[in-house]
DNA sequence: CTGAAAGCGCTTACAG
DNA sequence: CTGAAAGCGCTTACAG
């Protein structure tokens, strides 16, 4: 392996002009430069990573702990953050295996920060203090962490409100019932919420699982016992595509048969073959909103915990029925 | 940040005693080591990667260069390798980024091997030479590093089979027509050498994506225009959960009306509404040999090409049709 | 068993 | 402008 000492060596230079002439100093006179750069490229010289990381006690790294890399919201958000955060010249990386030890991990490697893409980690098990910034994705309060979330109750009141004023009385929801997943678990409560308020009765719809297939599998048995609400609530992109396959499938037609909105305000949902009502923070402003987090968090500021303002964005799946 | 120093002044010893006891050293006394190990829990010591790097020329690291989080077999590959690379005391981080600016960052890191789940990188961009080994998950020969492979003109030529034995005559093909993907084309290629050989007239359904709707959305736009032939070969699981759906949602019946073989050999294809025969290495060999040869490229040995050989699994997608 | 010393590959004041 | 020196946080022969 190319050290600076080899290209001082074949530059006839010292090792220390390398470096400076590496990092493109104002203190090393342009010819010398020249030829020192030539030399580094001839030589195929590499800088090592660690060896610049021990004395500059920065790595540029933020590590992402996400061990299921499968929902399409969170890769179209995970590809949002990656990009801003190379803009920042900082370089992501990702790491798919057990949380706990993908922390301590990213720790070892002294990443700049470290951002949670799960959250159902139990409180004692994550480090009680950790010495490099952690910023957690997901429901505020689960962790004594600095968050970004959304406010998942506000964006089930969008969407109930949008299918009551298009005047449908029967609201169900399609998600995970009573899972594990905090996100999960707020979306529910907050379908239930405001269906209560409204004295509508609730129709749960559990998928028992997050992918589309889970989705379409529950309303497909959910059909052969009773027939659907005239509206649904779908808890992810994922479940909707799910959800979408199993009616058209059955024979019925969306939005007239029954009306979707779907969660996670990502522009695939425009692009099915139902157009999709979508309600959720646009995953823009949630890569934003992260990438800025990590930024303050990494400059040594204090870490906040937000919760973002969900939108919804009305397309075919909900539009008003032909009376 | 505590440093080995710190413990050593908290413990009234030498620092080079506290490496020593925090390897884990027979050379230092049972006590001591005890004491030194309290005293590093008590200060919340995290070993500092780099320091230990420099000196010990060792990451222990594997980059996984995949810029494309978003195929279920690819992701079902990446969870098994890196279970089992965990298993050999091996960390995987998956970078999604430019894969040039990816392998160029893995190379400064010092990781001990990069594995390119990325195949479609000129040659030419790619560096000419690296210090560190690099393989490639692909097809053979596109470009001048150590490639794991499946044989996929094989693993067409025993889905036409199969359908052939079952009395198929017209068998179609969905998936990327003449698209960038090595691995879709030769797939294609392995398709049409099969049906040229068997003097049958080929089908093709072009995808244009790779993703679950793509397929749907190619299978619902083919049936406007004309009936589907009698037997359709998916070119990858996402693919065949879109022909799947769209072929039910026309009413039609699996294997009964359409007998559907698909690719990629992992667990959920069997796990559908309709179970589906699959072809391809099934994904528990290809981890294992991924694993395997890199820890060979890390020991220094020679780079080897491999095409694995893929299996037909027959289930219900392609059950002999009720004459 | 314990500690002092050298060194991994860099950067960065500091002299010259 | 250039170079010698110190030091980042470790490991590992080598003395004692």
């Amino acid at each position: 392996m190319v050290t600076i000492k080899d290209i001082a060596r074949a530059a006839n230079v010292s090792y220390s002009t390398v470096s400076k002439a590496l990092n493109d100093s104002p203190l090393v006179k342009p010819e010398t430069k020249t030829a020192i750069l030539t030399k580094a490229k001839q030589l195929g010289y590499t800088p090592n990573f660690a060896a610049k990381h021990l004395v500059t006690k920065r790595t540029n790294t933020v590590g992402l702990v996400w061990p299921e890399i499968n929902r399409v919201a969170l890769t179209e958000l995970a590809r949002h953050v990656n990009k801003m955060m190379a803009a920042e010249g900082k370089n992501i990386l990702l790491s798919i295996s057990d949380p706990i030890e993908a922390i301590a991990l990213f720790s070892r490697m002294r990443s700049d920060a470290i951002l949670l893409f799960e959250e159902d980690i139990p409180q004692n098990q994550l480090p009680a203090q950790l010495d490099i910034p952690l910023l957690s994705y997901g429901v505020p309060g689960i962790n004594q962490f600095p968050t970004v979330g959304v406010q998942h109750e506000y964006a089930m009141e969008l969407a109930v409100s949008s299918l009551v004023q298009s005047g449908h009385a029967s609201i169900g929801y399609v998600g995970m019932v009573d899972g594990i997943g905090r996100r999960q678990l707020a979306k529910q409560a907050g379908y239930l919420d405001a269906l209560k308020k409204r004295e509508l009765e609730p129709v749960l719809v559990d998928t028992k699982g997050l992918n589309s297939i889970d989705g379409s599998t529950a309303i497909a048995a959910f059909l052969t016992k009773s027939s659907l609400p005239d509206s649904l609530i779908c808890s992810s992109y994922d479940i909707a595509v799910g959800t979408v396959r199993a009616i058209r499938q059955a024979g019925l037609s969306i939005p007239n048969d029954v009306a979707i909105i779907s969660y996670d305000n990502i522009p695939q949902q425009a692009e099915g073959d139902v157009p999709l009502t979508a309600v959720g923070v646009p995953v823009e402003t949630l890569a934003e909103t992260l990438v800025q987090e990590l930024l303050r968090l990494i400059a040594g500021e204090d870490g906040l915990v937000q919760e973002l303002v969900p939108e919804l964005v009305v397309r075919t799946s909900s539009r008003l029925r032909k009376q």
